[in-house]
DNA sequence: TGGGTCATGTAACCTGTTACATGATTAG
DNA sequence: CTAATCATGTAACAGGTTACATGACCCA
């Protein structure tokens, strides 16, 4: 996943391996994450597949560098990617599995954990201005109107997740309250 | 995750290998998913860490098993883990990789891709009955009302959230449509 | 006699995380 | 002078996937 992630950076334009983290680690973030050693592992690896090549920049006052491009193999396996949807993703939710064993737990503390959850596992959260940063910057490519479109997709799940998990705490909240009460008059 | 995850069940009640595993691949597997092999690896860990112990166990006219059972220490580490607020999961969406470089396909594929989504990637498929079984499996429960309470509650997570997808890719193929009809008028 | 359930695992590989390592330039 | 930015990576470990391997019993 994370290769054809690269992949598709670099058929916008081509980029330094640190190019490539920081725009995981500034505007992909709130979908996917990378580590810098992660990315250097893929980057041989792509290369190694024929997918990219990689040109060594001189450059006078800071490091050189190593500019990547994706060759014609690799606009093929992007397209092959992209319209391959036989792979279903995998589901992994540690928020879900902490919640299921959270019987362990009293009813006071539980309710303090879905109080505090909702903000903290957010993808843009309350007072960050993350959403925001994304939305100007896909106003910026107003001129590329289906780049900036897809890339609005992704903002507006975010956006439509953390309501949904909002609720759902609010939910989980009121049943735990309702539970506390009926316990209160026996 | 997946150790807490295994640790808790052991919780509920002694289980072998295969039994872990059975449970993950029925109950839980709308959050998390595990294989055989990656089972019985983290109950190596597990023991090594004495947090489990392990009962040989014989039996006739079926294989004989290793029944484990959580420890003092493990229920320690259990109550560790629901209590540490302090990780904070990462995000990593697939949907969303695919989506955000959509673009380089045709807007009646993306369309089609969009269709096709939401039943590709509910938790709960349409048709599917996992949704009623695990509702029907917790009011078995009903005289473990805190166990059968967030059991509840990470079915009801499943259930918002595929109305969410489904919602999302809705308003994602309404975008595109628009889109469409706009270019048919020039 | 063939498939499902019970029951245990190993090996190889791929993907992701944490920690370490280096070093010049530039802006405050 | 110090912190941020640009720029490259390696090593070790942890977590997850795929494929293989075995074998008895029971039900249709």
């Amino acid at each position: 996943m994370l290769k054809h992630g690269i992949l598709g950076l670099l058929n916008y334009s081509d980029m330094t391996g640190y190019d490539i983290k920081t725009v995981f680690n500034d505007s992909l973030k709130y979908f996917w994450q990378a580590q810098t050693s992660q990315i250097y592992r893929e980057l041989q690896v792509l290369e190694k597949n024929g997918w990219i090549k990689s040109t060594h920049v001189e450059q006078s006052g800071r490091p050189d560098k190593n500019v990547l491009s994706i060759t014609e193999e690799g606009k093929k396996e992007l397209k092959r990617w992209l319209t391959d949807d036989s792979e279903s993703s995998t589901i992994r939710n540690p928020i879900l599995m902490k919640t299921f064993f959270r019987g362990e737990c009293g009813l006071d503390e539980n309710i303090e954990f879905f109080r505090n959850l909702a903000e903290r596992e957010c993808v843009f959260p309350e007072g960050s201005n993350e959403a925001d940063s994304i939305q100007s910057e896909y106003k910026k490519n107003i001129d590329n109107p289906m780049k900036a479109l897809y890339w609005k997709f992704t903002s507006d799940f975010g956006m439509m997740y953390d309501k949904m998990l909002r609720k759902w705490c609010k939910n989980c909240i009121s049943e735990l309250e309702a539970l506390k009460n009926e316990n209160t008059l026996d």
